[in-house]
DNA sequence: ACCCTCACCTGCACGC
DNA sequence: TGCGTGCAGGTGAGGG
């Protein structure tokens, strides 16, 4: 579903409506959202935590617990608090957070459902069921596999003109297969790597090798450009943790977009119509006369 | 080390 | 109405 910016509104979202709350119990009602992890111990080590932060590597959602006081097996062992944990979540394509009252019904495809201190409930619905949250020592994040090969973020230093350059020039795929390695370039997604392309006149196609030093600083721009816009121009109100949908592309985001599903409509900046390719599995937008090379 | 293809799922829109 | 096909915002394993 989400791209960088959505994650972005989610995190926010989530901030907004659970820290500080402490989760009673938790429920897990698809056994892969959780991979190898013990269901009890996943449980266990949940119950009593209290939600400290939520924050965010590329699309991990990091939600930061402050694990609660566990009764010592042996009276006379103190009863004590493990390490800090964090949940980290990907929502892939279709995951979605919900903040539901106590008598909401709860909609279809809620595989994870978190109880909490106030009577309310974290759901985690997710109809493709590609997502995935696991349990992680908040000191080993950066270590987990799957995060740790991360690119940088791009709104820190690291993802510097040099940095995308050193990258680009290394690599023989085309720029759209390219963006949307995420150990490459952070944070683009299908949609926002069309829309950059299109934002800094280059053509999908084209290798990643062969941009001059110009188209790459232009692309640099425009990465940061899209990605900046997406989260500035998302109004919070979409992003909803107590409607069904939770999240969902409406028209704000359709008249934000340029190319992106708007193939046989006329580019906005010279009327030429849109086209779109299938390209390793995945459609891709671009505007034939803008984007020629 | 890189890069490609396929697999993971449900549901929706489309053409016949 | 049903049924087959293709497609959907993302990755990861496995192989060349």
């Amino acid at each position: 579903m989400p791209e960088l910016p959505e994650v972005e509104h989610v995190v926010r979202a989530l901030r907004r409506a659970v820290v500080g709350r402490t989760i009673v119990a938790s429920e897990i009602r698809l056994r892969k959202l959780i991979g190898p992890t013990s269901l009890a111990t996943f449980k266990r080590k949940l119950k009593s935590a209290t939600i400290n932060g939520v924050s965010r590597r590329g699309k991990f959602i990091l939600i930061e617990l402050a694990p609660g006081r566990t009764a010592g097996i042996l009276p006379a062992k103190r009863a004590q608090r493990g390490p800090s944990l964090t949940l980290a979540v990907h929502l892939r394509m279709t995951g979605k957070f919900l903040y539901l009252n106590a008598d909401d019904e709860l909609p279809k495809h809620s595989h994870a459902i978190f109880y909490l201190d106030n009577d309310r409930r974290l759901v985690f619905r997710d109809q493709r069921q590609f997502g995935v949250m696991k349990l992680i020592r908040a000191e080993a994040i950066s270590q987990t596999k799957g995060i740790r090969e991360l690119a940088p973020e791009p709104f820190g230093d690291e993802f510097s003109f040099n940095y995308l350059k050193s990258i680009l020039k290394n690599s023989r795929r085309t720029l759209k297969t390219l963006l949307l390695d995420q150990t490459k370039v952070l944070g683009l997604g299908n949609i926002y790597a069309s829309e950059a392309l299109f934002r800094a006149g280059i053509n999908p196609f084209k290798t990643a090798t062969q941009l001059s030093s110009t188209r790459v600083a232009r692309l640099h721009q425009s990465i940061l450009d899209v990605l900046r816009d997406a989260i500035t121009d998302s109004s919070t109100s979409r992003i909803d943790l107590e409607q069904a949908d939770g999240f969902s592309y409406g028209e704000a985001f359709e008249r934000f977009w340029q190319v992106y599903e708007r193939e046989g409509e006329p580019c906005f900046n010279c009327g030429t119509k849109i086209r779109r390719a299938t390209h390793g599995g995945r459609s891709t937008y671009w505007c034939p006369r803008c984007q020629r090379t």
